[in-house]
DNA sequence: CGGGATTTGTGCGTATGTATA
DNA sequence: TTATACATACGCACAAATCCC
């Protein structure tokens, strides 16, 4: 094993230990000294962190620890079941925000309407151990729902446009993939950017009809998340 | 701007007009000479390129080419269609391993078998473009067909257990997470490490049965693959 | 199979630039 | 302004992986 590595794994540990979040790193040439090698080999150590997301450099001012790493690990408990897939149906879930908007190129298409049409915008998540770990953006086709949808603020999305408007919709079709997140996704799930996300996007139709009445897209930290489907 | 940043910036073009994927770069020690700088400045250029996904170190070997830029957008002949869940089912899939091995205690779990018990790993990948985008584990409980299973070597798995062992698998549950690649991903998908991979792991019993019969995991590139699933 | 040539990977020492306090 | 800390760059040496004869 490299001396780089072996530097690396002890300062992973003391930042796990005696480090905070915002606390800094001793300096480049202290910990060389201290691990009796040239400073490049300290830097590529702490190049190890900073990949990892532990730590960031800041120029004239020494190498700050981010955050506490929490072991992360997929339990049994964090399991989501197969009806992720269908996303109005989170029963617990809250809404973050509630509006009309002007869709994209890209949401108009999906909801089959004209460019810069006016649609609905609701942004919901789920949390667990209370920390978010799926936010949903619903957009829905038909604004004269407004009316209803703006009382929505917690529960299932369908289940109350059911209630409310006497609809039911149903999946069509469902994409899914795995990137890594925007900023206003680390920010919104509390995650580095070094943690990939499940990306999830549906289209629903109005039962029975081929009328595309919702488009919704959710992010998942996936890290401790695992889909589990039953068939 | 450093120095550095110059030389991979010229790089950079370099991969985008005048090499494949595939192709591999000009040694170290010639990029230095041309480029008139050191070769550790050389490396810290090509750092920036194995950082954006275009190049892969091997030590011994070179530095490869990794992709043409159009591979950084999805296009739509690029999508997976929701087979994809049914692993065994991919018509084009080629045989990287078969062999019978003892199975690790995960695998032995998944299969309901004894710990360290023998069971049948067959691994199979698909191209596109040449590519391999998805890699494919199959452990398989009964040993005993291993006599037939010997001889599979393109297709679909399934099909051929069913043809030559008169055995109908049928999906059992499917579990499905984004993760970052191991090492032997990057090596198996031609992938650089920042790039997630999605991860879809199923189990199959004997129709009818609640016999396991087949565990399988396959490891995908999410950069260019979006999972399609029509409902 | 061995051995030598090539190529990337690691590490040291030194020097200088740049940002911060 | 000065001192400190990180950033870039050169040159040298050797290790480790790969390739080819």
């Amino acid at each position: 094993m490299p001396v780089y590595l072996d530097i690396a794994t002890q300062l992973d540990n003391d930042v796990r230990n005696k480090y905070q979040a915002g606390d800094y790193l001793p300096s480049e040439s202290q910990l060389a000294l201290r691990f009796n090698v040239n400073r490049h080999t300290v830097r590529r150590a702490i190049d190890e962190l900073v990949a990892t997301g532990m730590v960031q450099r800041h120029q004239g001012k020494g190498n700050m620890v981010l955050r506490q790493p929490h072991d992360y690990y997929l339990h049994a408990g964090a399991h989501f079941t197969g009806n992720l897939l269908e996303q109005g149906s989170l029963p617990r879930s809250e809404v973050l925000q509630a509006r009309v908007i002007i869709a994209n190129s890209k949401i108009a298409e999906r909801l089959n309407k004209p460019a810069e049409s006016k649609v609905i915008h609701i942004r919901t998540f789920r949390k667990i151990d209370g920390i978010p770990r799926t936010v949903i953006d619903h957009y829905l086709s038909d604004t004269t729902w407004w009316v209803v949808l703006k009382y929505f603020n917690t529960g299932s999305l369908h289940q109350f446009i059911n209630k409310e408007l006497n609809i039911e919709l149903q999946r069509k079709n469902t994409r899914l993939r795995a990137q890594m997140p925007t900023n206003e996704d680390c920010r919104l799930l509390q995650i580095n950017s070094n943690i990939p996300i499940l990306k999830i996007k549906t289209t629903n139709v109005i039962k029975g009809t081929n009328i595309v009445a919702e488009y919704s897209s959710s992010n998942t930290r996936s890290d401790v998340i695992e889909l589990v489907m039953e068939h």
